[in-house]
DNA sequence: TCTGGGGTCCTAGGACCC
DNA sequence: TCTGGGGTCCTAGGACCC
């Protein structure tokens, strides 16, 4: 059976939803139609640029570059601030749209998804139709666009909605591979970012289609056991499977860039806790405990680093998750001052791993009724809502977080 | 008025065991 | 009285993705 592999894509969906989004609610210009870009907090420190319309990219902007250089590059920028409540309802609604034609369909970032209509085939005999289709509905049902890449594998279909943009569908199939992939720059091959695309051109390797023809020997040198799927990925072969998404994460983070570089432990620490509420939520919505740990930094230098434990009993619990930051912390800060600084959970279960006491057991049972009142009241009235004591004062950066949400 | 945030995966190296 | 080698687990750091 041929397999029928879909890669859809939302064209600058940042600003795209933007642009809806503010053309709902009374704005008159269509901000894709001029130079402009969604943009991260400058007074935070977190200027970058998020997304940017096609007018702003003939400017030559770039995606996470600053804000600062992208207004020298374009002098009457016009900066919007991203809404990621509204993004989040975006992608929702397209998912829960698209899930109607497969039901194999796989998330793969907030606007990025892949169908499989291989088990349904015999529904849709022309899956070009279906995509011109699924094209046409979204443009008139959402107000955004988005690219459709069709092939038999995930990789080409991904390939294939990169090609030409807005608002296009475009195949990629076995005997396609040497006219319209091979000529592209090895950089564009999915999964080759900056430093392999450097370290390929080094070797003479400019093309995709130099990758897909080079020695493997020569690549085995230089990128061990990489090497062998580089070139599959460059002759366009790739065997994973599309997968209805339920399963779990595999890790859950959070961390955040202070609004100047922090020296003070009691202040470093007080983010911790947020921090630990904050993953502690997440995970304990999931009904999961972690068994690993970690406290992740950036200093000034932006220089990251980490320090992690295996915990003896996996927890989902706050005030654990925050007590063993506090450990690491204490272990590995550098008394640098800090400009970055996050908390890592990982290595989930479905249970803590101690066999428990009848008294440590009544202990626990108390605690998780404890945490389960604090998420409820979290959830209704927003993080930090409900927080120890020590963590009135000097709160300025969370009340400012609050706001947003 | 430099450089966000949330993920996944890989590798190297150390500790420890047999 | 010169220290092998395989396996496993863990940690730190980095590359890459959107």
């Amino acid at each position: 059976m041929k397999k029928i592999i879909f890669h859809i894509d939302v064209n600058n969906a940042f600003l795209s939803w933007s642009a809806v989004y503010l053309l709902q609610h009374g704005y008159q210009q269509d901000i894709r139609t001029i130079p402009s870009v969604i943009g991260g907090d400058e007074t935070k420190r977190k200027g970058v640029v998020l997304a940017k319309s096609p007018v702003a990219k003939q400017y030559g902007i770039i995606t996470a570059e600053t804000l600062y250089m992208a207004r020298k590059k374009c002098p009457q920028l016009q900066v919007f601030s991203a809404n990621y409540q509204w993004y989040r309802k975006c992608s929702e609604n397209l998912m829960q749209y698209l899930s109607q034609y497969t039901p194999c369909l796989e998330q793969f970032s907030i606007d990025e998804c892949f169908l499989d209509f291989t088990g349904t085939s015999f529904l849709y005999k022309d899956y070009r139709k279906v995509a011109e289709k699924i094209r046409k509905e979204v443009k008139e049902k959402f107000g955004f666009t988005v690219n459709i890449g069709i092939a038999s594998n995930k990789l080409c279909a991904k390939m294939a909605s990169d090609f030409e943009k807005p608002d296009k569908i475009h195949t990629l199939f076995q005997e396609e591979i040497p006219t319209k992939m091979w000529p592209l720059p090895v950089g564009d091959l999915f999964m080759v970012g900056k430093r392999s695309e450097f370290k390929l051109n080094q070797l003479g390797i400019y093309t995709i289609g130099d990758l897909a023809n080079a020695p493997l020997s020569l690549l085995k040198r230089h990128f061990k056991n990489q090497a062998f799927f580089l070139q599959e990925a460059a002759r366009g072969i790739d065997s994973s499977k599309v997968i209805a998404k339920s399963e779990q994460n595999k890790c859950i983070s959070v961390s955040e860039t202070l609004q100047y570089d922090y020296k003070d432990e009691a202040k470093l620490k007080k983010i911790l806790l947020y921090q630990a509420e904050e993953v502690g939520r997440a995970l304990r919505e999931q009904r999961m405990y972690a068994k690993s740990i970690a406290v992740t930094y950036k200093n000034a230098m932006f220089k990251s680093y980490s320090h992690q434990m295996t915990l003896l009993n996996a927890t989902n619990l706050t005030d654990e998750i925050y007590k063993n930051a506090c450990l690491l912390f204490d272990q590995s800060w550098r008394e640098d001052p800090i400009r970055n600084i996050g908390i890592r959970l990982s290595d989930f279960t479905m249970n803590t791993q101690e066999q428990l006491s009848f008294f440590h057991e009544k202990e626990d049972k108390l605690e998780n009724k404890v945490q389960e009142v604090i998420d409820k009241i979290t959830k209704k009235y927003g993080t930090g809502s409900l927080i120890p004591a020590s963590y009135k004062e000097d709160s300025r950066q969370s009340h400012e977080k609050l706001k947003k949400r």
